[in-house]
Formats: C-alpha cells, sequence, structure tokens
DNA sequence: GCAAGGTC
C-alpha cells in the first residue's frame, strides 16, 4: 500500500514525517524550491508513506477574460458571471508534484491545517489528485498539535473530509469575488466619468466586504472625535501629609464620587463637610495581589503589542515574524492560539536562551527551578501552538532584533511567576463624604524580570489605623475637564477587527495596510504615537453607504460577521442546512438589491460635486 | 485596474 500524504505547507509535512518515520526518511526535491517530497515506511499501517505538501490554497478563482476588460460589461453582471477556476501559473510545480505522486498511490491522505479553510485546501487537492488518479482512496487525518501521539493516532485513524466545511469556503470565496469585483467598478468607473481627476489619477476605488468595516472603525472613531464637547466637572480633593521612613509624604485620597457636572452641588456637599474638620479612617484593607503574567502570544496579540511597545506596523511585524519563522528562529507566527499543549516541551526551549547575554540568566533562574506552566487563554485554533522562539539568535539588528527580543521575553515571562505584591486601601469619611487612598509595594518581581513592556510600580503610603482621626493637609474643590477620545491607533484597530471578525490573524495587517494604500486612511504622528485619520474620500464613502443601508451598512462589520467567518450563514452550510447555492443564492440577491442603491446614490451624489 | 483567504 503506498499512502500520498499532503500538508498545508512544507513544514508540516516536514514534522509529520520526522515524527511517523521516527527519522528514517529519504528526502527527495521537487520542481518546487520550497517543497520536498518525504519517503518512509510506516508498518504500523504496512504502508509506504509518502509525505508532500502544498503552499496553501492550490486554485485561484476569477472571471473569464471577457469580463476581465472593465469596460467590456456592465459591473452588475459580475454578479451571475460565470468563475473560473485554474491552477495559477505560480503552483503548476506543485499540481505537476501531486499528479506525478498520486499516480502511483492507493490512498491520497489529506493533512491540511484542522481548520475550515484547510478542509477546503483538503478539496482542492483532492479535485487535483483525482485528474491523475480517479479511483484514488481519500482520507482525512486529524490532528490538534504537531505530538507524536496525535499525529501517529491520526495516522492511524484517518476520518472524512467534511465537505460541507469546505462548501463554506467555496461560498465566500465566490461571493468575496462578485461583490468586490462588481462593487469597486461601479465606484471607479462611476466617480471617472463624472470627475475628471479621477480620470487622470486612474485610482482604484475599491470595495472590499473586509476593507469597508476596517475603513468604518477608523470613520466612526473620527466622528466621536469630531463631535466631541468638553464638559466642565468639580470634584473634592483632600490630602494629608504624614511621616514614612523619616520623610514627610503627601497622600492624595481619591473622592468616592469621583466627579460631578455641577458645581453648586459639589460646593453644598464640601460645605456641609467642613462643619467637622476631621476625617476619621473607617477601614484599612491589606492584602496580597498579583499582577499577572502574560499570556501565550497568539498573531494578534503580536500584532498589536508591536504596534505599540516597538512601534512597529502591524504589517511589518508580521513579514518580520514570517522572516524569522523561515530562518527557523520562531515557532509559525499565524496561530489564533494561546494555550500551550499539556505536553509541550518548555525546558529545552528555555535552556536554549540560556546563552544570551540580556536575558540568558533569568532563563537559567527558570531551569534552577523557577519554572511555572504558562497561563491558558481561551483561544485554540488545533492546529499551531503559540507564538515562540525554536532558537536562540545572536546576530540579529534592527527591527528584527526588536521583534524576536519581544517574542522571547514574553515567552521567558510566561514560563515565569506571576508578579507579587502588598496593598494597601485605606477609606475614610470626611464629613458624609468619603474617600480612599491605595498603596502598593512591590515585592516579588518575577516575571516582570524579563519582561520590562509591563509596567508595576510601587506606590508606598504612610500607616493609618482604623478609627484613628486626622486633620487634612489640604481639602479644596477642583476642577477639571473631560477630554476627547483620541483617533484610532494601528494596534486599536487590530483589536476592533480582531473581535467583530473582520478578517483573520493572518489578513487583519494587510487590510489596514490596503485602506492606507487606497487613501482612504491617513497616518498621522501624534508625538510618539501613529494615529488614523480617515480621508475625505473614505469619510464620503462610508456616510454615502451608512445612509443608504443604515444598520446593515456595508461599513459596519455585522455584514461581514453574517457573511464569512463567524457567519450565520455559512454555518447553516457547515451544518448542512443548506446547500451551498442556495446560500449564494440569497447572499447575492442582498448583495445585488444593495448594488442597484449604490450605483444610484452614486450618480445623484456626484452630479451634485 | 477588482476580493479575501491560504502560503512562500
Amino acid at each position: 500500500m503506498r499512502v500520498l500524504c499532503v500538508a498545508e505547507k512544507p513544514s508540516i509535512a516536514r514534522s509529520i514525517s520526522q515524527i511517523l518515520s521516527g527519522g528514517r526518511v529519504e528526502t527527495r526535491p521537487t520542481q518546487n524550491r520550497f517543497i520536498k517530497n518525504f519517503d518512509f515506511n510506516y508498518p504500523q499501517t504496512n504502508s509506504t508513506f509518502t509525505v508532500t505538501a502544498v503552499a496553501g490554497h492550490l486554485l485561484a478563482h476569477d472571471f473569464p477574460d471577457a469580463y476581465k476588460q472593465w469596460s467590456s460589461c456592465d459591473p452588475f453582471i459580475l454578479f451571475d458571471a460565470p468563475i473560473h477556476v485554474t491552477v495559477p501559473a505560480a503552483n503548476k510545480t506543485i499540481e505537476r508534484n501531486l499528479m506525478t505522486e498520486a499516480r502511483t498511490a492507493n490512498t491520497l491522505m489529506i493533512w491540511t491545517d484542522c481548520d475550515r479553510e484547510g478542509e477546503n485546501i483538503g478539496w482542492e487537492i483532492i479535485s487535483v489528485c483525482r485528474k491523475a488518479r480517479p479511483n484514488i482512496v481519500v482520507k482525512r487525518a486529524r490532528f490538534s498539535a504537531i505530538i507524536p501521539q496525535q499525529i501517529h493516532r491520526a495516522a492511524q485513524h484517518p476520518v472524512e473530509l467534511d465537505e460541507a466545511q469546505a462548501n463554506a469556503v467555496e461560498a465566500r470565496i465566490t461571493l468575496d469575488l462578485r461583490i468586490g469585483a462588481a462593487f469597486t467598478r461601479m465606484q471607479t468607473l462611476t466617480l471617472q466619468n463624472r470627475l475628471p481627476q479621477f480620470r487622470e489619477k486612474r485610482d482604484v476605488v475599491s470595495y472590499g466586504p473586509c476593507q469597508f468595516p476596517t475603513l468604518g472603525f477608523v470613520v466612526s472613531r473620527y466622528n466621536q472625535v469630531k463631535s466631541f464637547t468638553p464638559e466642565d466637572f468639580w470634584y473634592i480633593s483632600l490630602s494629608l501629609e504624614r511621616e514614612l521612613d523619616r520623610e514627610m509624604k503627601k497622600v492624595d485620597f481619591t473622592w468616592r464620587r469621583g466627579h460631578l457636572f455641577e458645581e453648586d452641588v459639589v460646593i453644598e456637599i464640601y460645605e456641609d463637610g467642613m462643619e467637622s474638620p476631621r476625617a476619621r479612617v473607617v477601614k484599612v484593607t491589606k492584602k496580597n495581589v498579583k499582577k499577572w503574567k502574560p499570556l501565550p502570544l497568539t498573531t494578534v496579540e503580536l500584532q498589536k503589542a508591536g504596534s505599540r511597545l516597538l512601534k512597529l506596523a502591524p504589517k511589518k511585524v508580521l513579514d518580520i515574524a514570517e522572516k524569522l519563522y523561515q530562518q527557523g528562529f520562531l515557532s509559525y507566527p499565524r496561530t489564533e492560539t494561546d494555550q500551550y499543549d499539556p505536553q509541550f516541551d518548555f525546558m529545552s526551549l528555555i535552556g536554549k536562551q540560556a546563552v544570551d547575554p540580556a536575558w540568558g540568566r533569568f532563563a537559567q533562574g527558570l531551569q534552577e527551578g523557577g519554572f511555572n506552566a504558562p497561563r491558558q487563554g481561551r483561544n485554540n485554533d488545533k492546529a499551531h501552538p503559540p507564538i515562540h522562539p525554536t532558537a536562540h539568535a545572536g546576530n540579529l539588528a534592527g527591527d528584527d532584533k526588536k521583534v524576536y527580543e519581544f517574542i522571547t521575553r514574553r515567552f521567558l515571562a510566561g514560563c515565569s511567576k506571576d508578579a507579587e505584591g502588598f496593598e494597601t486601601t485605606v477609606d475614610i469619611e470626611y464629613g458624609r463624604e468619603q474617600f480612599c487612598a491605595t498603596g502598593l509595594i512591590v515585592l516579588q518581581r518575577n516575571y516582570l524580570d524579563v519582561y520590562p513592556y509591563d509596567k508595576w510600580s510601587g506606590k508606598e503610603i504612610p500607616d493609618f489605623r482604623e478609627t484613628e482621626e486626622f486633620e487634612p493637609t489640604t481639602c479644596e474643590i477642583k476642577q477639571g475637564q473631560t477630554t476627547s477620545p483620541s483617533l484610532l491607533t494601528e494596534a486599536d484597530l487590530v483589536g476592533l477587527m480582531d473581535k467583530n471578525g473582520i478578517g483573520t490573524d493572518a489578513t487583519i495587517a494587510q487590510h489596514i495596510q490596503t485602506v492606507i494604500d487606497r487613501e482612504y486612511v491617513i497616518e498621522r504622528m501624534d508625538g510618539a504615537t501613529k494615529h488614523l485619520l480617515p480621508s475625505t474620500l473614505g469619510i464620503g464613502l462610508v456616510e454615502g453607504y451608512n445612509e443608504i443601508g443604515f444598520d446593515r451598512s456595508l461599513s459596519k462589520p455585522q455584514l461581514r460577521r453574517e457573511a464569512s467567518t463567524t457567519e450565520r450563514s455559512m454555518v447553516q452550510v457547515c451544518q448542512g442546512e443548506k446547500s451551498k447555492d442556495q446560500m449564494l443564492m440569497e447572499s447575492i440577491e442582498q448583495y445585488r438589491e444593495m448594488y442597484v442603491i449604490a450605483k444610484r446614490e452614486f450618480e445623484k451624489v456626484i452630479s451634485v460635486c
């Protein structure tokens, strides 16, 4: 029996070959420089195995030539135009390898990632292999981590490919293509016809089901900032100077009411309090507190942190992580998982960092008993572990070094202990009003020693006894003003997109880049922080669509959520409740209606310009 | 000249 195994990417093919062969494996090159074929015997199932890989999707979807010319047809018919599925030129060598290998195999075993996209890529692999060997037996290996026990079990107990999931992805692909092409052409051509400056520039005014909600977040925050009017507020500020370690220390007490927006009410309360000029300590609470170490690192968190702490654009961070992964320094950088597998080998990875001049000592400390199992997050994509360093890299420079250092420190911090501190809260009463002050002493820095990105500073306060009374050093009414929210940062935007299911870990950064490239969004430096500001064109597009569609507007995240990732409609396809075609027809119809209205409004607005 | 998803 000869079994052909196909993984989603070369790195997985290599890993599973190593595991299944026990190291006795022969490597054959293919015509594709990235992809190797691995041959070995697998006596557990009396088979000869060949393990190879694709590089993500194998097939491309596009309109036939007759529809490719923008002037060749009304964009509206793209909702119904045929879609050709081809192997693009770049993937021909991969296709050839699969067909050659399939010709002499009895069984095809799909080893793509166990997510929805993986089921679809599996289906693409099957369609190519069947061209060479129509009656090949097809199986699917199901695994949730690249660890020996799981990989052997997957090889020995294969299941069937989940066709409903593969269909759901297929539906999303054609839906996105039709909507993207139709709306993009309509927007661009309408603008070019009416406004000469667009004719000259030949800029594309693209529409995409991920681009527009992304832009929508930027515009929405911009509007909040623009419509903000500051409000005055008043509060009572109370302080006491008291000795601590032979020095006088000022303790600021916070008013329990926070602040109020009516000055006369605050004055009234203040004057009531003045009747008794002494404050009384109601309660002194002392407790041990912890500052939690960071969670295992996902792609989205890496991008947020990279933008916030390292000042690198999310796209840049991901590109660097990808390069370091290729060089063998990092684990796979596209992962949603923030839990480590229980059998994960932390110690040997920590050991590799012990030689580093900056954090080697800390790593040694972990080896010598300081190790604590990392926290468990709530996400597991069942395909990749959290991002971690796989080898020590001593010769990096510039941004590469910054990214590697962050990932390594984050990993070591996660293997350490939470920081420990001691918190004292003093509640007092002054008149009828309550105030409180808090002090903190950091007892054990633990993970903070290797993770300078987190700050936790102690603020000591003098001793207070319950029921004691004192006369405040100052007690006065102070005035303040509410401040406007700030424009979105890239980190904010990554977070919003992630929360709303716009794009995936691997594409969120790309969508942000796209709305910037299209000049819908402008990056603006405010001091050291980069903020995102919508352009006039960006605002115009979003407001225009909001006026047409209101709650189901194209720029709002709901439509995308329903139409692709956590989407209701796709889930129905997945569960077999609806056929792919039925679901597609319903979705297309919805967009067709919006297209007609959008086009009319577009022409109306532009004729006014 | 168009989308979003996977990967190198």
